[in-house]
DNA sequence: CAAACATGCAACCAATTGGTTGCATGTTTT
DNA sequence: AAAACATGCAACCAATTGGTTGCATGTTTG
């Protein structure tokens, strides 16, 4: 995983009307995109290129069914933003845990 | 947790330079302003704006001291973007789970 | 086949972002 | 007190973003 593929997962993620997507994904069937363009207060293009934005950093595919396109989570994504924070967390912790332990012996 | 205020948290670290920032903070000792600013391939002031908008999602906090300016990560707001991934890949392994029920006994 | 539906594409616009430069201010150091 | 250091503030700029509208295209349904 590179820096920058990160960035953009988290870039996708920060935004309210990305987020309320990631979230309906997560919860309800699998949606296309009409379904899911209602009620964000967005018109359907708006709201498409929202859902472009989650589909270039690989938050969510698209399988183009018939007429409509499904729009699914990639829980792999997740997975390497959460491993990301993780890791982050880790180091913070260690980083204090060297530092307790330099105040108590020096 | 506000939706908003996850998301203002995902944008912040939806930048490879704040990123790299972030990681810096996680990794070293306490850095001040100036320090944090070298080598990101901008300028001072560039890199301070990038310092602020971490501090705007709270996932850093400023400390003056005397001349200078500590700057420490946020680590409760990390958690907080951790916790929510978390909280969605639940709801997205729980809807796995349901369909797995629905097609073995439908 | 015609109507309704789901989507795509492109042009356009205002606001935000990411960066710059120049200069001012407060704080150590010598 | 003067020099060096760490920072702050503001104006400015180009690029990106978040949204719009209008219209075209492929796919079901009646």
């Amino acid at each position: 995983m590179t820096q920058l593929a990160i960035a953009q997962i988290f870039k996708a993620l920060g935004d309210p009307v990305r987020l309320q997507i990631v979230q309906r994904l997560s919860n309800g069937a699998a949606l296309c995109l009409g379904e899911l363009s209602k009620d964000l207060g967005i018109s359907r293009q708006g709201a498409r290129k929202q859902i472009q934005a989650l589909v270039s950093a690989k938050v969510v595919q698209l399988h183009p069914a018939g007429r409509e396109v499904k729009v699914q989570l990639d829980a792999t994504t997740l997975a390497q933003s959460r491993a990301f924070i993780i890791a982050l967390e880790a180091q913070w912790d260690e980083r204090l845990q060297a530092l307790k332990q330099f105040t108590e012996h020096g």
